[in-house]
DNA sequence: GTCTATACGAAGATAGAC
DNA sequence: GTCTATCTTCGTATAGAC
């Protein structure tokens, strides 16, 4: 099945570019990693090592909008817990060796192509969480505020557990959320 | 001077680091950079790359503990101010091209060793900004908690600001941060 | 669609002259 | 301490057979 490899190509990309960062994550990785045969390279991605890591950007990004939008109707203290246990999912399963695919870009590129695939990602996050915390009962502007805070912190906190190999920097922050979250005013 | 290259080099592995991560500095980029003769790469660091890395990690670390041993017996509003500041210059003087060189490394490395300096930086920041919160009249577990999310926070924004090349996602989160600490109890 | 073989460049690292 | 030259490895990418 010719799209079965490409998908599995890409979702290898996610997997490695999370542990190992953009330069560390190469096309021989990614082969190993996922069995497909070296054919399909640039068969599949005729522009190179760009376009598959711009796919595996785009797929981890909407893997994240997929898990948040099961969260319909869900109150700002159940989407925040839910936000951070798809992060703690991570670093657990990993045992610290993985974090955010798309922060690994971000921080690792210098093609702006790439970039805006990460913008597009974080800011499609923020939009996303900023909505439904407006339905669990957040005003606008602290929705927006929130939803930014918890998608950097989250990230940040992520970055910090995996250099000190520790899930305390992580719960540390999650506490912090939880209670500044506390203290926002509810609509309705 | 013998020890200004070795320096020299140290902080333009810094530099090169935050600007385009942990793969893409080579030694030939540090040298174009710091004009070092290439005679003294192994000279002065004869464990190679790895160690030039560790060096900078060490003194991006030391420079922000620096800058806050300046800030003995400000208040957390004004230790939060500052903090956030020295980020949002490297954002700004990079025009977003550079974000922080401990990250990088962070989730570019498979090396233990590396990823033990970076922890130390970063549990040495959470533990002076504790410190100065602790002074700044917040009770110790407030001061533990908000020290962490501060250091989360930035990092996290600054990575949210660089692929937005925006520094609206940083503004929203240094103001939910000080939001987040007018709130929290003072002693004394 | 998939394969092998290979071109091409860049990086880390070493050797040995000065 | 610094230099040039070189070795080796590995990455992306291409060419062309099957």
């Amino acid at each position: 099945m010719a799209q079965g490899v490409k998908q599995r190509m890409v979702e290898g990309a996610v997997v490695l570019l999370a542990k190992h960062g953009l330069q560390a994550t190469s096309f021989s990785d990614v082969l190993a990693l996922t069995g497909a045969p070296r054919g399909s390279v640039y068969h599949h991605f005729p522009e190179g090592k760009g376009q598959l890591v711009a796919s595996a950007v785009d797929l981890a990004g909407g893997r994240a909008i997929a898990l948040l939008d099961e969260l319909e109707g869900a109150s700002a203290d159940e989407i925040t817990r839910r936000f951070l246990a798809m992060w703690r999912s991570i670093l657990e399963r990993s045992n610290f060796g993985a974090g955010c695919a798309v922060l690994a870009v971000t921080v690792a590129t210098d093609s702006p192509a790439l970039l805006d695939h990460a913008a597009i990602v974080f800011r499609g996050w923020r939009q996303r969480l900023a909505a439904l915390l407006e339905s669990g009962r957040l005003g606008r502007a602290d929705a927006a505020g929130y939803a930014t805070l918890l998608v950097a912190a989250s990230e940040g906190a992520v970055v910090l557990a995996r250099a000190e190999h520790s899930m305390e920097p992580f719960d540390l922050v999650g506490d912090q959320l939880l209670a500044h979250l506390k203290t926002l005013p509810r609509t309705g």
